[in-house]
DNA sequence: ATTTATACCTGACCTAAGTCAGGTATAAAA
DNA sequence: TTTTATACCTGACTTAGGTCAGGTATAAAT
């Protein structure tokens, strides 16, 4: 029962495409073939060229042309050939294909209000569901530099915010610890790394520059749903590397006894303890890590 | 970025389809279409009789009557008349078939081996999708009456005992609490019942007998994945079904004051606290409810 | 014994989806 | 300017999957 990962696993194919199936399907419930559905979809949401459109659906040019002609037909998109490129050609959702395309979201909008419908506790579902779209998309995971006052970024720091609350015994408070600026964490003199799955921010790490000899690595954050694949060794392989990129050859940083798992990647990847360098009232720990010169450099 | 429960919904559903999609198309491994594939592991998973595989499958008579001719070409089964009911026809793996069926098995073995080895925290990964295939298959959870000395009964109870531990502070012994025994848990004197959700069980309450002019309520416990479908209630209401039944009059149960939900439960359900009534060392609240007098009693 | 229902099969037909080989107009490279 | 590449389109064809109207043999009901 314990052991049986297969069985379980299966359990789980089957009742995500009998209910997944039934989301997909919900698109047909507007008299329409799932083909150009899809399409509709893609140029709802913003797609605007036939090229876009084939590689994002990953359609057969021909069929994509034939599924165009019927939506045409049916006087939901409108044509016109491209400004700068001849060849190229553009879509446009004419009046009542954007009502068409309003429907659809309506659907798909209702489906997924039905599913968390189920369950008393809708948060621990979508958490659950955050952790394996997040697992199973593992490979398309991808690290991008971002401004620090982005909401995507600043969503990600105040959600590391909230887990070192929970984690330090006494509570966290920004307020009492040495806040980076966010020019700080800019280039040319740092950066700010996220860590993005479909969309969604699931991690982050920022580089401070200082004038002091050394630049210090902040807000190591990876989300609850994200733990276990790896990520933050991913980022701060990235972020040595923009380091060495933008010249920096002595990297610090402080942390906590209470967070073992940061703690633990530090001491593996080349990272050595050293004495208190800052008066932040949270951190107890306190390690540099020497950089390779940059042959650019 | 919190609200949008949609969007995370999408995300969920794209990760999904694309690999649960990978885990349909792995059958295409095969040189062989989905339809007659899945037909072979049906065969393969224990359905014999025509009539039961087209409705496990959903299957139209006329479509799956040449789905089977097709397999039985390949030489994979053999087709013989039923020996009570003429009409019915039973279906048999070949030796090939059984080698066709067991290559299937073993490319789903490594899918799910594969999806497993993407997380360093595999079994939390399982969690999610145990959550998750449990609320999306909470219509398919049914209640089942079984042996309380069954396998998936002691797995339930056994997960209720480990339950009990974390939750009090003293933790929980078996030896030391008023172990029902299994006979009292049965037909005539009492039930236990499970509720299974897709094979896997994930709720059980029993009811015991006595000889004191009351029927108890033992060992009621949901599975974490399993919690906020209203499973306790569905199966409180179907165990006062059955001691109705059994012409049990009046029900009693202890409890424990860190059983939160479930002494809410009990009083949002008609149970009224009365003073302690055996010697039991955990439990500190106590409750008893009367029953209607069943009309067959 | 006759009628009705059931279980499975067959043939004819349909739709969705996709592949593939050209074809045309435009843009970029030589 | 000629050649080559690109972007899209069209027509012919294929496969998978499925529906539907009978047909045949057997079982159950009357």
């Amino acid at each position: 029962m314990t052991t049986d990962y297969i069985s379980r696993i299966r359990r789980f194919h089957r009742a995500v495409t009998s209910e997944v199936g039934l989301l997909d399907s919900s698109f047909l419930g507007r008299g329409r073939p799932l083909g150009p559905a899809r399409v509709l979809n893609a140029i709802g949401g913003g797609r605007t060229e036939v090229s876009e459109i084939r590689s994002y659906l990953s359609l057969d040019s021909g069929l994509l042309s034939r599924l165009l002609r019927g939506l045409e037909g049916e006087g939901l998109i409108e044509v016109e050939d491209g400004e700068t490129d001849g060849r190229r050609r553009s879509i446009r959702l004419t009046l009542a294909g954007a009502q068409e395309y309003a429907a659809y979201e309506a659907l798909s909008d209702a489906q997924a209000a039905e599913i968390l419908g189920k369950h008393a506790m809708p948060e621990k579902l979508l958490a659950a569901m955050d952790l394996i779209a997040t697992a199973l998309g593992k490979e398309r995971i991808h690290l991008e530099e971002a401004d620090p006052r982005s909401t995507a970024a600043q969503a990600c720091m105040s959600a590391y915010y909230t887990e070192l609350s929970s984690r330090f015994e006494r509570g966290f408070d920004v307020a009492l610890s040495c806040d980076p600026d966010a020019s700080d964490m800019e280039r040319p003199r740092g950066t700010f790394l996220i860590a993005l799955s479909d969309g969604l921010p699931v991690g982050c790490v920022g580089l401070k520059g200082t004038t002091k000899g050394y630049g210090e690595v902040k807000r190591l954050w990876v989300s609850q749903e994200a733990r276990g694949l790896g990520l933050s060794r991913r980022l701060m392989t990235e972020l040595e590397r923009i380091a060495q990129d933008v010249g920096i050859e002595l990297l610090r940083l402080d942390s906590n006894s209470a967070l073992g798992e940061a703690v633990a990647l530090y001491r593996k990847t080349g990272w050595t303890e050293i004495e208190r360098f800052n008066d932040d009232p949270y951190p107890d720990l306190f390690f540099e890590k020497r950089l390779a010169r940059s042959w650019s450099g």
